[in-house]
This record gives structure tokens, C-alpha cells and sequence, in this order.
DNA sequence: TGTACATCAGTGAACGCGCGTTCACTGATGTAC
DNA sequence: TGTACATCAGTGAACGCGCGTTCACTGATGTAC
């Protein structure tokens, strides 16, 4: 049998044999993803989270003020994941204004698809409210601040027509947050979109909608 | 002071007087939808729901088996409402494709601003298994064919270029299900978009879309 | 038109449950000297 | 290096609450004759 290792990890599913728990803020936060993941929203409970981290149910109040400021930890946790890698993604591609407008929104749709917890904790329904918090706001302003750049410069490089960038990237985002919603989302999806490859659903629409953006100047009703 | 009217309607906030509501099924379901747009999809209980509606905790249960249950007749009402909303969209622009592919973008825009309770209940999480309930499960197949079709008929006529129809459709369904998503959205909401005239954001968007459906021959990955 | 009666749609009290949160407590840790 | 002690991170019992659901009941309705 091989030696435990000399420390157990934070993580551990199972109930700990130390008085101290070593790091039960990281194993809250991980037992209420897997409970979000695992049976929906609604099942996120302090007490439920306190139980799979193998603590009493009066232990998380010593990291959490209430349950509100679990979900808002969660929620600015992956809010910050996700504006890693889109950072990361605009890097990779700082010299092609289209490829980085693309790798953003495949890269928005990857994060949904690998962390459908956090994503649902970021902006389900009952999400923290990210004015009231600070880090929480930043993060998503630097996101859509990236988006909005790659737009920008898509336009200087003349692959987007002239228009108003900033509705622009709202539009980009809507359909990418739409994708994501749908790839994530509960019962009630699309027909068979979570068969597909969520990467190559993501380059696909992206594409379109680049297509889209630099057809027409900025935006036009063509109904009528 | 006016008369009463001979008989009170049945969505009558009021606590009912007579021993016998009267249409207290259909009072349940506005009642769902208040508390939905009011306080969050949690905040839907069989009990708030009948205090609302002026009756007995127990009364809920001559009309709907479950919480569950009503739940379900919420979303299937939904359903059945945007289904009407977008078939009539789709007739009044029979005889353009491009009109027609627009309007039902528009449409589905429009349904998920007006009727946010419901929009919240069909595609939230903890939505009703459509495929659980066949009434939903047509409601939801009949708006998912109208797009469909109208894509079909654009690559008829030469203003959408070849490719699955089902996954153009897909695409644009994620798109302006996303734009739904972000205008009824939680408290996260995209900076400002809830600001905007939502139709006005909807034919910008499907115009950006159709055209960019146009252009490029069925999706292509551009990255790279 | 009047009456008996089955059926329907309510009532009100009660059940057990899991929740968020508080409290006084105790065991473990780490720092000052 | 050893020890006293403040601080920290847990425990376990308890609180009050609102929930979904059940139950025996009763008032109202409508139909058969």
C-alpha cells in the first residue's frame, strides 16, 4: 500500500481527522461547486457544503459571514478563471484582430463549458449583485474590456465597419453568453447543441458573426 | 363610486370573499409569475403563491398535483404564448425570407422582455424537463421549425449560403436567446444593455447575424 | 319547480424536514519572553 | 529551548422559520328525478 502523502489536499471529499481543517475556505468553495454541478442552484447549502467538507455545520461561519458571501466568493472566483484565460487568449493572438476576437468568444464559451458551476453562479438568476462588489466588477469590466478592444482594433484594421463598438461587443457577447447559456444550461436545451463540440460550435458562430460585423456598417434594421 | 362589476376577475390580487374562487387555477399561475418577477425564481412557493391568491394553503392542490406541477403549467403557458407570438411573426413576413428570418429573432427578443417570469421558468435552471411534458416538447419543436424553416428558405433563395440548416438555426437561436438571457438577466447584467430598446438590439443583432450567415459558405474556423 | 344527493373546491390544523444562524464552548496553533 | 497565553478555527446543541404535503372536514354547486 502505498504511504499517504504527507499532507492531504485541501480538497479532500472525505471527513478529516484533524481538529483543523487546513484549508476548509478552498474545500467550501470547491463542495459548492460540486453541489451546484451535481444537483442544481438550489442545492448549494452552507449546511450541505459544511457536511461534504466533514465539518460541523456551524464551521464555515468562521470563513463566510453568511451564505451570501459564499456565493459571492464562488462567483468572483471563476469570474476572475474566466478573465485569466481571456486574457491569456488575446495574448496568443495580439497580432490578428480577428483571430483574437474569435479566440475570445471560443475562449468564453470553453470557460462555460469546463465550469458550468461558476458560470451558473455568475449569471444565473439570485447571482451576486457585481456592483456590490468590487472585484467581482472589475473582473467582468476587464473581460468586456477585452472584447471591446479586439473590436476596436478590427475596425482600424478595416475587418469591421465603422459603428459604435461598445454595442458591437454587446452583440458579440449576447450570442457567445447565448451559446454558453444553451451548452450549459438545464433541462430545457436546444435540440442536441450539448452532443456537439462546445469548441467547434464556438468557432463556428463566431465566425458568423465576425462575417456579420464586417458586411454591414454597424448595425441596420432590414425588416421592412 | 362606480359599481362593482357583476363578477370579479379571476387574477384579482384581493382575498377572494366567496367560498369558491372562481378560476383559481389561472390566479396560481399569475401569481407564480408576480412572485417570479418580483423576487426571484425562489421566491416561488405553493404557499406565497396561494396567499396571493387569497386562499388556503391547501387549496393549490385541487388544481396542481406538486409544486412541481405548476411549475410546469407556468412554462408550458409560457411556451404555448411565445409559440403563437412567433408563428404570426413568421406569417406576417411570408414573403421574405430575410424579413422573416429577422422578425422571429425580434420576436423572441421581444417575448423574453415582456414576459420575464417566463422567459425565466422555460430556459432557467430548474426548468421543467420539456421532454418530460409532450405539450412543451411541441410548443418548444414548432418555434425551433419556424426558425428552421426560414433559414431553408433563405438558402433557397440564395441569401444564405449552403450548410446544416439545423446548426445555422442553432446558431441563431444561441444568439438571440443570449440577447434574451442578458436583457432578462440577474443581477449580472452586460454594462448598460438593459438601457437599450430591446427591439431596437434585436434587428441590429439579426441583421449582423443574417448577413453574416450570407458570407460565409456554412461556418468556417478562422483562427489560425 | 323542488328536492336529494353526489361531486367538487375549498378550509384549517398538523406533520416532519432542512434551512440559516447564534451561542457558549474547546482544542490547536503560534508568538513573546 | 521551554513555557504562558492570546488568538484562531473548530464543535455541538439549539433557535425559529417557512416550506411541501396530508388529512379529515365542510360549504357550494349542479344534476337526476
Amino acid at each position: 500500500m502505498p504511504r499517504k502523502p504527507a499532507r492531504a489536499p485541501a480538497v479532500d471529499a472525505k471527513p478529516h481527522d484533524r481538529y483543523h481543517h487546513g484549508d476548509l475556505r478552498r474545500a467550501l468553495l470547491d463542495a459548492a461547486l460540486l453541489l451546484i454541478e451535481r444537483d442544481g442552484p438550489d442545492a448549494l447549502t452552507l449546511r450541505a457544503a459544511a457536511r461534504l467538507a466533514g465539518v460541523s455545520q456551524a464551521a464555515p461561519y468562521r470563513h463566510f459571514n453568511s451564505k451570501e458571501a459564499l456565493i459571492a466568493a464562488v462567483a468572483e472566483d471563476g469570474m476572475r478563471t474566466m478573465t485569466d484565460w481571456m486574457r491569456e487568449a488575446s495574448a496568443a493572438f495580439a497580432d490578428s484582430p480577428a483571430a483574437r476576437f474569435q479566440a475570445l468568444g471560443v475562449t468564453y464559451i470553453r470557460f462555460a463549458h469546463a465550469h458550468p458551476a461558476h458560470f451558473r453562479v455568475m449569471f444565473g438568476p439570485g447571482a451576486a449583485d457585481r456592483r456590490q462588489v468590487p472585484s467581482l466588477d472589475a473582473a467582468y469590466a476587464e473581460a468586456f474590456a477585452l472584447l471591446h478592444d479586439s473590436i476596436v482594433e478590427s475596425q482600424r484594421a478595416g475587418l469591421v465597419k465603422q459603428g459604435d463598438p461598445r454595442e458591437l461587443a454587446l452583440a458579440a457577447w449576447a450570442m457567445v453568453h447565448g451559446a454558453s447559456s444553451l451548452l450549459v444550461g438545464g433541462q430545457a436545451s436546444v435540440s442536441g447543441i450539448r452532443k456537439l463540440d462546445p469548441v467547434h460550435v464556438a468557432e463556428r458562430m463566431t465566425a458568423v458573426l465576425f462575417v456579420g460585423l464586417g458586411e454591414i456598417n454597424a448595425f441596420t434594421a432590414i425588416t421592412r
